[in-house]
RNA sequence: GGAGAGAUGGCAGAGUGGUCGAAUGCGGCGGUCUUGAAAACCGUUGAUCUUCACGGAUCCGGGGGUUCGAAUCCCUCUCUCUCCGCCA
């Protein structure tokens, strides 16, 4: 969420920069500003009243101990008027600072500069293309026809035991699994990132730090038994690690990565999207995350995406990276790059990462800050986060983009993790 | 699931109605001493809101109440720990 007090002191800033979002933020603003001035006016009028109230309870207490007890008497009863019009004045301006917050959290990241104007995901900025694509000839499979073909991913039984969105992985696919997971896992380590292992399930104040409550609710699994959600990505927490806390200076970057299923409910998802790997309800990730300094975060963004760059390479996978176009980019994000890969039976690009600066949206909600070692003050930090990799359509590609008569080729990378070099 | 205990500053831990934003210890920071370091000693060390500033207000798990006055008393919720049961 936006800072307060910036969005006070830069209203025309923030709706000119919200445009971009395709947001009309000038309503919200409007009265964000209006109502601070009427917070603000309460609160300097409670002050006053409890200050004097407080120096009279004190003088109170001295009487008494003085044994005046008839002075004393006749302070308190000056006392009750007092205290009506605290009741008063908190009352007020709990109901003001709550239709504050309310408006507030609705207000969406502002892009940054580099982010493209645009409404669909075809304005997005198509920043570089890498790889090799792959010509399969006529008698190319598409992955869920290989997965069955050679008994890798068994999407009618996960039908059975769940519901459709998730598959069953078997034998070689499993390993697979097993493979990139371990795969992902090392290079993130050997970049420097401290491996996590995370809770799958988190709690609200966890889901409302990272952006996920209160909009995008629908959107997670919720054991409404314990009120607990499952977790759409380890980014949840992970990042909620550091909510509530000051770091020093002198700690950041922090860099964490964590492997995680994530559990999506894809509510309104339809047709041949969800075919296959395509979009599961239950899926398996290996995710960056780094608590970066102001100052830096932009340079570790560029640092984030030639990490994911470096994977989707060493698999040999075709790959573009795009610049989401204001339209594009989630709620909380101030600037995403995501990863596509071709998957060249289906011949059509599949996101598998998304990496995004948040600047201090999320820490601004997490209470996330570092200790600025001039001013000894805590200063909100910035985060950000990336897959590094989102597995089933990484399976998907490599399934159909390695496809020859005698089976499906392993990359190099993978085969010492996975112990075999061709799926047959 | 049953029974009990507890939640205080970075940590440990005191505080059962006023002088308590809170003793003390550890840790952190600065200094003295030292060739340097350690030890010792001295000082310092929470956050938020508000104000140009001085200052003021709020915060002892959350919410509510009693009182002139609450970390302290009452109600309620949440969470944690211990023991028993069950169990990977």
């Amino acid at each position: 969420m936006l800072n307060l007090r910036f969005i006070q002191e830069n209203p025309e800033l923030v709706i000119e920069k919200l445009k971009k979002k395709n947001f009309d933020a000038s309503e919200i603003v409007g009265e964000i500003s209006e109502l601070y001035k009427k917070k603000n006016e309460i609160q300097s009028s409670a002050d006053q009243v409890k200050a004097e109230m407080n120096k009279l309870s004190k003088e109170i207490g001295q009487l008494f101990r003085e044994g005046k007890q008839a002075e004393a008497n006749v302070a308190k009863e000056r006392t009750s008027v007092l205290k009506d019009s605290i009741k008063q004045l908190d009352e007020d301006f709990a109901k003001i600072d709550e239709q504050v917050f309310e408006l507030q959290v609705q207000l969406p990241n502002i892009p940054c500069d580099l982010v493209p104007a645009g409404k669909t995901p075809e304005d997005n900025e198509i920043v570089k293309t890498g790889g090799e694509m792959v010509d399969l000839g006529e008698n190319k499979l598409p992955h869920w026809e290989l997965a069955s073909k050679y008994d890798l991913i068994d999407f009618e039984l996960g039908v059975k035991l769940t519901g459709a969105g998730f598959p069953v992985y078997k034998g070689k696919g499993s390993r697979l699994q097993r493979a990139l997971i371990n795969f992902f896992l090392n290079e993130a380590v050997e970049a420097g990132y401290l491996e996590i292992q995370p809770p799958l399930m988190v709690n609200e104040d966890s889901g409302f730090g990272t952006g996920q409550l209160p909009d995008k609710e629908g959107q997670m699994y919720h054991v409404t038994e314990d009120n607990l959600y499952l977790i759409p990505t380890a980014e949840v927490p992970v990042t909620n690690l550091y909510r509530d806390v000051i770091v020093d200076a002198k700690d950041l970057p922090i860099k964490n990565t964590a492997y995680s299923a994530c559990f999506r409910r894809e509510a309104g998802s339809y047709g041949k999207d969800v075919r296959g790997l395509n979009r599961l309800h239950q899926f398996d990730k290996v995710e960056v995350v780094q608590v970066a300094h102001p100052d830096k975060s932009y340079a570790i963004l560029d640092e984030m995406v030639a990490h994911v760059e470096g994977l989707v390479q060493k698999l040999g996978l075709p790959y573009r990276i795009l610049r989401l176009c204001g339209g594009d980019m989630s709620f909380t994000s101030a600037l995403t790059y995501d990863f596509e890969v071709y998957s060249a039976a289906q011949e059509k690009w599949l996101e598998v990462s998304s990496v995004s600066n948040f600047e201090s949206f999320q820490a601004n909600r997490l209470k996330l800050r570092y200790r600025d070692e001039q001013t000894k003050k805590p200063v909100v930090a910035h985060t950000l986060n990336g897959s590094a990799l989102a597995l089933p359509r990484i399976v998907a590609a490599l399934l159909e983009n390695n496809q020859t008569a005698d089976g499906i080729k392993v990359p190099e990378v993978l085969v010492p993790f996975c112990g075999f070099d061709t799926i047959n």
